[in-house]
DNA sequence: TATTGTTATACTCTATAACTATA
DNA sequence: TATAGTTATAGAGTATAACAATA
């Protein structure tokens, strides 16, 4: 390490102790200080950037009990939906989860494949094809959904309960409130 | 549409109307009830999921402007970094965005083809190379993190200017906390 | 021995066009 | 004409091993 700002950003944190320090130059003089790697500033101010650290560092901590049954996040995801919501076909699991159709067909291939859902044609519609959970699948669906909020809570272990239930609540108001224009 | 789980879904939002309805059967009786499609079930239980649902939604209003720029959300990250903080390495940046080194290779190529940043040669370290926006890096950097800002307010309009901040803080708790263990 | 920057490479994820069967 | 499922494919993102130069 060598400059003083790899030291300031080595931690990630921006603890109280670290609060006011000098700018860091190798800049002009007379521009504008801009507040220097401050949480609040930069990247640090953007809600965007913000939500993606916090999804991989959750992930961290899921990614490992989708492996171990052989599940990457969006077959769980398929799986869940599922169980929740049987007899959805693939157009609309597409929609629910902001998937591209295409890169849905492998995903319900494999999880059929392996007994954990099934296709039954619609009788209303010969080009649909209902997805129905079978009974390993929602065990499985079920008992996953248990350990992935726990491994969130161990994620998130920083945040009381009130607070992650705030997340939550943020988070999917903004997500699913409908766009303007 | 054929189902009632499809026509629940469609909204995506979880409507007080729509509170109180029967289980969507095709399950076996007995079976204890989830509480299918409510936002606080399955996935919408999970912070990870809601994370990265939140960050696709919020980066669909961003991504225009930097592809505006010619910069991809992970190039605007390094130059932004490197506006706030000049003079970090390739290594630097590595550990303060998450991205693997060999995949910041190219990015900073670019960034330095296109005279956004320059790399100098560190004096007391032959191998470090300092990265440090140039005028135009510097005024490219300003000028998007305000307008994605904006973006980003316009993308969260469902949420009230304390709620945004609110959320911020919350993100930024989870991912730049440090871990346990 | 360890670290910086790098090459090569593989794997995963995401996106688009176009086809078929059905509506 | 439109929609559901699919194929093929391209592009973007992410990951690991290993090397040369330097520490």
């Amino acid at each position: 390490m060598s400059s003083d700002a790899a030291r300031r950003l080595a931690a990630g944190t921006d603890g109280d102790e670290d609060r006011r320090r000098g700018p860091s130059r190798s800049r002009s003089p007379g521009e504008v200080r801009t507040g220097v790697s401050r949480a609040e500033d930069g990247l640090g101010a953007l809600v965007g950037y913000n939500c993606r650290r916090a999804y991989l560092a959750v992930l961290e901590h899921s990614i490992r009990h989708m492996n171990e049954h052989d599940l990457r996040p969006t077959s769980f995801s398929v799986l869940s939906l599922v169980h929740h919501e049987p007899g959805l076909n693939s157009r609309q699991v597409s929609k629910a989860l902001g998937v591209h159709p295409p890169n849905l067909v492998a995903i319900i291939a494999s999880l059929e494949t392996r007994k954990l859902i099934e296709r039954r044609p619609d009788p209303a519609d010969g080009r649909s094809l209902g997805l129905h959970p079978t009974a390993e699948g929602s065990r499985l669906a079920s008992r996953l959904e248990r350990v992935l909020a726990r491994a969130e809570i161990a994620a998130t272990a920083m945040l009381s309960d009130a607070e992650r239930e705030t997340l939550l609540a943020l988070l999917r108001r903004v997500w699913s409130s409908p766009r303007q224009a």
